[in-house]
DNA sequence: GGGAGGATGGAT
DNA sequence: TCCATCCTCCCA
């Protein structure tokens, strides 16, 4: 399989990447045990401007991770309960995020985390093999068709920001939650 | 120090 | 439709 993607893949834009994740593999290893998933829901955060970007509300402690390198990890407690992975994109001092919401044979970004044992440990590490948790592209497979919706649950980034077309879904796996 | 609210998911 | 559950951020 091909090598993992690495910081030239991630510095790009969000929206960029968000659409380039769809049907590229997200490995995890835990222990001996290998688990690799095909992503098919994404969610773009596109940097300060964006009002439901978590950075739009300025650099803290929680949103340090994404003004790091292109391929860091931004995991964060959402709910109380639920841990949401993000990889981060553009440029150093550049917020933004790719938040992976379904992979093939699990849907939900609080479902994902949970089966794949992703929590606030791997917050701000980057996504590599050192660290059990990376993406890698397959070229040999076809690429995933794609539609565009807006973002779930954002309704408080108002009228413009809420609805933009953010996030990407697997035309064959579509039926993963209505918008 | 206090309070509101959230990038969800499971039960009712 | 309800609510579990707790961290973050804003305000005083």
């Amino acid at each position: 399989m091909a090598r993992p993607l690495g910081e030239s893949f991630f510095e790009r834009g969000a929206e960029t990447v968000a659409r380039d994740l769809i049907g590229c593999y997200l490995v995890r290893k835990r222990g001996q045990k290998l688990f690799k998933h095909r992503i098919t829901e994404t969610e773009a955060y596109t940097g300060p401007h964006d009002l439901a970007c978590h950075a739009a509300r300025g650099r803290t402690m929680r949103t340090e991770p994404m003004f790091g390198p292109a391929g860091t990890l931004y995991v964060y407690l959402v709910y109380g309960m639920h841990w949401m992975l993000n990889v981060v994109t553009e440029p150093v001092n550049y917020p933004a995020a790719v938040l992976i919401r379904s992979v093939d044979t699990i849907t939900g970004p609080g479902r994902l985390t949970k089966t794949l044992g992703i929590t606030g440990a791997l917050n701000n590490r980057a996504a590599a093999v050192r660290n059990g948790i990376w993406f890698v592209k397959d070229d040999h497979l076809d690429p995933l068709q794609v539609v565009r919706t807006k973002r779930i649950g954002v309704e408080y980034a108002g009228p413009i920001w809420s609805p933009k077309p953010y996030r990407f879904i697997s035309i064959a796996h579509r039926h993963t939650r209505p918008s």
